[in-house]
DNA sequence: CCTTACGCGATCAATCATCC
DNA sequence: GGATGATTGATCGCGTAAGG
């Protein structure tokens, strides 16, 4: 075995051996964040997630007087236990203001609006959004880090073949599909699970796992090329490049992300892109990754590039985050996004790809207002809402910034189901009670008696509704929000 | 024999092309 | 014009083979 930093070629140490302070210190990652706020915050930082996973850090946010340290640090074994997610949990309470909405039978759109505004600025002063430094690094160093990580990997396995017997050749990272290898932060969603880290190794050896582990090789290959080249491919390019080896583009799918969860390196920075799914429209205007001023008056595709975003600007009031492209064409036809109060209307067209979590994760915490999301009231509506808020279960292991734990939910609600007719209302199916055993085991859930209310409710009359069954969707929002209705 | 790792299939939502 | 199937992206569950 290599022993790190031991290389000639000051190639930085393998992912699942003791990486990031090592990384950090070669590359001089701590002292690039500059000035005081960001150093004491990055120490509190480490209260809640890995030491291995210290590369993300809190941005240096304004100091509010009379606020403390983002996270109380009392543990000093960097681990995360139940009784601090209660404290946690209880904290987000006070902070979000849960229990006190504005107390007025006649509260105007205003008046709810600054109130939703007011929580969203005290959330992000108490759980400053995390910043991803690879997002502030300059091309030359994050060519030289991707680069150095992969070939140090590849010399590894090369290192360990010529020894062959010594050391297994084989990739070992995190099992990204177990739900016990996660917790719930009530800051920042889904985390990884320190007291839990089950690894996987994909083996040449074994017969079952060497076709993957030649594909992760030709995969690294790959992005090597990529940066040689100074390009980038989608996913579904690079599955065509090689498809006699990938036979589908699943296993394309597959390979990046277990390299992801390895290198803990965001996908973006790997060179590799997936087709931007989402839509975007509302009051504002930015310029994108070449410098392009794009203008959101009408619908329009949310940009690949997140982290090239500059230039953002918006009067909008709030963020609607809306499950189907069908609601959205409806908004869109009845110009909801100007004609009540300016917001800005985002759909992923169902299960969302990472760009548009990107994409409403950089709005809400530049923008800092309220995001409110309209689902179906079924359980898969139910899991794309918690896609948005809290993290999916393998992301959790990458670098990206995605959860918005602060989102409202404003419906459709199955404790609300009886108001419609029964005409639109569907039978849950099989998989819809699979999808319900399977939601109320998440830590998420757990964590939130409302949303577990609902959800039980729904298991209970055995009913689904989907937005369809709502007349006018943006009248049904205005309506939700002034009676401030939200889960 | 039991656990673990892995592959495959199923599912959802949406779009687009093709066929009747 | 409506029905159907393929495609794209994301996720979960189950069966199976390997290994201790």
């Amino acid at each position: 075995m290599a022993a790190p930093g031991s290389s000639p070629f000051h190639i930085p140490s393998s992912p699942h051996s003791d990486s990031g302070a090592s990384l950090d210190r070669i590359l001089g990652v701590d002292s690039e964040c500059g000035d005081d706020d960001s150093v004491q915050l990055s120490d509190s930082i480490e209260t809640f997630l890995d030491a291995s996973e210290i590369e993300v850090k809190f941005a240096p946010s304004e100091h509010i007087p009379g606020t403390s340290s983002p996270i109380h640090s009392s543990n000093k074994d960097h681990s995360f236990n139940d009784s601090q997610v209660e404290i946690e949990l209880a904290l987000t309470d006070h902070v979000l203001g849960t229990s006190s909405p504005v107390h007025s039978s006649e509260a105007s759109w205003p008046d709810i609006l600054d109130a939703l505004k007011v929580q969203t600025v005290h959330f992000q002063t108490h759980f400053p959004p995390m910043v991803c430094p690879w997002t502030f690094m300059s091309h030359e160093e994050r060519y030289q880090r991707v680069v150095g990580q992969i070939e140090g990997l590849l010399l590894s396995q090369i290192q360990n073949g010529m020894v062959q017997g010594d050391a297994p050749l084989g990739f070992t990272y995190p099992d990204y599909s177990d739900w016990s290898q996660v917790q719930y932060h009530p800051g920042y969603g889904l985390r990884p699970n320190l007291s839990a880290s089950r690894m996987i190794t994909t083996r040449l050896e074994n017969r079952g796992s060497a076709t993957k582990y030649s594909l992760i090789v030709l995969t690294l290959w790959s992005i090597l090329e990529l940066f040689d080249q100074d390009s980038f491919v989608t996913k579904r390019e690079l599955y065509y490049q090689h498809i006699n080896h990938y036979r589908s583009q699943v296993a394309v799918d597959e390979c990046v992300k277990v390299i992801a969860c390895m290198l803990r390196i965001p996908r973006l920075h790997l060179r590799i892109l997936s087709t931007s799914k989402g839509l975007f429209m509302g009051n504002i205007v930015f310029h994108n990754a070449q410098g392009i001023q794009v203008i959101g008056s009408h619908a329009t595709p949310i940009p690949q590039d997140i982290t090239g975003i500059s230039q953002l600007a918006s009067d909008a009031k709030f963020i609607l985050v809306v499950e189907k492209d069908a609601v959205f064409q409806r908004l869109a036809d009845d110009n909801f996004a100007v004609i009540y109060q300016p917001c800005l209307v985002i759909t992923g067209k169902g299960v969302p790809d990472l760009n548009t979590r990107q994409f409403l994760y950089h709005l809400w915490t530049h923008l800092k207002i309220p995001v409110l999301a309209l689902m179906d009231g079924d359980p898969f509506g139910l899991e794309i809402l918690c896609t948005y808020r809290f993290g999916s279960l393998p992301m959790t292991w990458s670098q990206e910034l995605l959860p918005v734990p602060i989102m409202k939910w404003i419906g459709i609600f199955p404790s609300d189901i009886h108001q419609f007719s029964r005409e639109h209302l569907k039978p849950l199916s099989k998989v819809d009670c699979a999808k319900i055993r399977s939601l109320l085991q998440r830590p998420y859930v757990e964590a939130h008696p409302e949303l577990k209310q609902e959800i039980l409710i729904m298991k209970d009359h055995g009913w689904k509704a989907e937005i369809e069954a709502v007349d006018s969707v943006g009248d049904f929002v205005i309506r939700q929000i002034l009676s401030q209705h939200w889960r």
